[in-house]
DNA sequence: TTAAAAATACGAAATGTTTCGTAGACCACT
DNA sequence: AGTGGTCTACGAAACATTTCGTATTTTTAA
């Protein structure tokens, strides 16, 4: 699966897509300005690129263009993931979920959410690796 | 504690002086050209940059400048996974963590370490979030 | 049917990163 | 003293990203 690698503000845009669906680069540039000040055409402009490089792909048919996001969230983050391990962690997954474990309250939910996906993976490779 | 965020570049660099210690811009310049084609005054250029900005400093005494890292490799893998976590996982450290756990294959050892930090956890806060 | 409002297209400045050529300094030999 | 090798300093080109001004087109509504 092929995912172009977005910048920190194409993410920021792809997530917006993600939470709301198709959206408008007014829908997005209100949203923005929510967080920080960001000229219209800022926007617009980075989404027409985000058009062009095809992490979006919009809907012209209409006055304003609906822009989606061509790749699903679950694959671009498993992609920035495993770019962020290798060149953070060395391609080591286990040592940042180490780390990212070991510097986080989590309660005891999530904890629990946790143990059930270790034992699931132990059961589905009972032998050890 | 402050931790200049490093670009991929300058984070290879850094990488390279934790496991070696400090070095020279030779020694660094021939473990990157183990790996790609690199010049040896790109290489200087960019520990020079550094250097400015905070992220190495340099003993000049020698003919060669020998370059040690500013900041803790622990420190500075954590601030860049916070801030990984916040731009790509919303902040969600567990999502990271569930995701990174669920795409690759961890063997019996490493989730039997990963199981010991969890109870680590849960003796800490024995009583939920 | 016009005038205002809202949208897109385009180009370019500002900024940051990466890459490397060239020049000059400093040694170590011969 | 002169030559070659190694190093640093400097500047600038190439490239990518971010930001926004201006021009143009489209829509709406009076």
């Amino acid at each position: 699966m092929i995912t172009y690698k977005p910048t920190d503000s194409e993410l920021e845009i792809l997530q917006i897509i993600w939470q709301d669906g198709p959206s408008s680069v007014r829908a997005i540039n209100d949203i923005l300005n929510q967080r920080r000040e960001v000229g219209y055409t800022t926007t617009l402009k980075l989404m027409q690129i985000m058009n062009e490089k095809g992490i979006v792909e919009r809907d012209t048919a209409a006055k304003s263009h609906i822009y989606r996001a061509n790749a699903r969230e679950y694959d671009t983050k498993n992609s920035l993931l495993t770019d962020f391990v290798n060149t953070t962690f060395q391609g080591s997954a286990m040592s940042l979920v180490m780390q990212a474990l070991g510097n986080n309250q989590a309660s005891q939910s999530e904890l629990n959410e946790l143990k059930d996906l270790i034992s699931q993976i132990e059961n589905q490779q009972p032998n050890g690796k």
